[in-house]
DNA sequence: CACAAACGTTTGTCGCACTAACGTTGTCGG
DNA sequence: CCGACAACGTTAGTGCGACAAACGTTTGTG
């Protein structure tokens, strides 16, 4: 009980290496987490070097891939709230990518269309996140890529539903 | 260019499925954000449940695996920024969980110990997340869940050397 | 002995998910 | 027809996690 104790922290001068626990080590939802930290800090930068960032993206990609729609809409798709939305759009606009109408049909709502600017920087944006996803899995083959994907969806999609 | 547009803002009534643009669901990025804040809530409201925070758990894994040690050392083996880790150290004394007390040897450091109730403590947060991280991975079999562990943690080496 | 480095601490920043509240506008049941 | 209610866009604010900056204290090093 006092025998292994102060084990490294007085003899051994720590060389190096962190030394995680490895209670740590085995804890799916740290090691999610951590990853996550890392490719989102990869991402973000990557996508700061082009002037955008990956809410642009996603609003980008459901404009294009199911047409206009409101704000609302657009929020239920990407995932954003719709309080952050609003910044969102704020951004786009300015960059002429979208164009944020008042929906005469109903005035509640605006309507929200994608440029052609938004287009082409919509596979520019597309080139850019296809290199920094090669950086992110660069240690994976194209099938442990796949499987890797895959087990997340299932369990994205199972904590969806069980929302 | 216009036939398609307001394709199911207008005409559709939006039946439940959020329509998830497939740019976005193909995205590991993406996937790996949205799985981890879903883990992360789990994760945090199950240990609140139990009085704890997962930065308790890493505090006191790293404690019990390699014996006591500096905030700086804790700070590097459990990746928390010694900035952080006052106020979970605060908490962790409040609870009697852990012990610190001025190193003699080097009066700029404290020496942060576990005490017998943190240990026991360390064995019921072991519990505590071995049954949540059933719940965060209760669609993969055994194997599978394997498997992602191993994904995951190449993933994470590799961009931690790579840092 | 001067200087740099490590330590613990306080304070603050940034991004993200999320809540609360508000005014406006549409829908629907009685 | 109207009154309750829901949806919309917007503003402001919360909580959390990762992190940077700066400071006083203490300790090794040239």
């Amino acid at each position: 009980m006092s025998a292994m104790t102060r084990a490294e922290a007085a003899d051994v001068p720590d060389d190096g290496a962190p030394q995680t626990p490895e209670r740590l080590r085995r804890l799916a939802s740290r090691l999610l987490s951590q990853l996550t930290t890392r490719s989102d800090r990869l991402i973000n930068e990557g996508l700061a070097r082009a002037d955008a960032r990956k809410w642009h993206y996603a609003v980008l990609a459901s404009l294009q891939e199911y047409g206009p729609g409101s704000q609302a809409t657009l929020s239920r798709r990407t995932g954003i709230y719709r309080s952050d939305m609003v910044g969102v759009l704020n951004e786009l606009t300015e960059r002429g990518l979208v164009e944020r109408a008042p929906d005469p049909d109903d005035r509640r709502r605006n309507t929200i269309t994608i440029s052609p600017r938004g287009r082409r920087r919509l596979r520019r944006l597309d080139k850019v996140l296809d290199e920094l996803h090669d950086e992110l899995l660069a240690p994976l083959s194209p099938v442990e890529r796949d499987q890797f994907a895959r087990l997340l969806t299932r369990l994205l999609d199972h904590h969806t539903r069980t929302s």
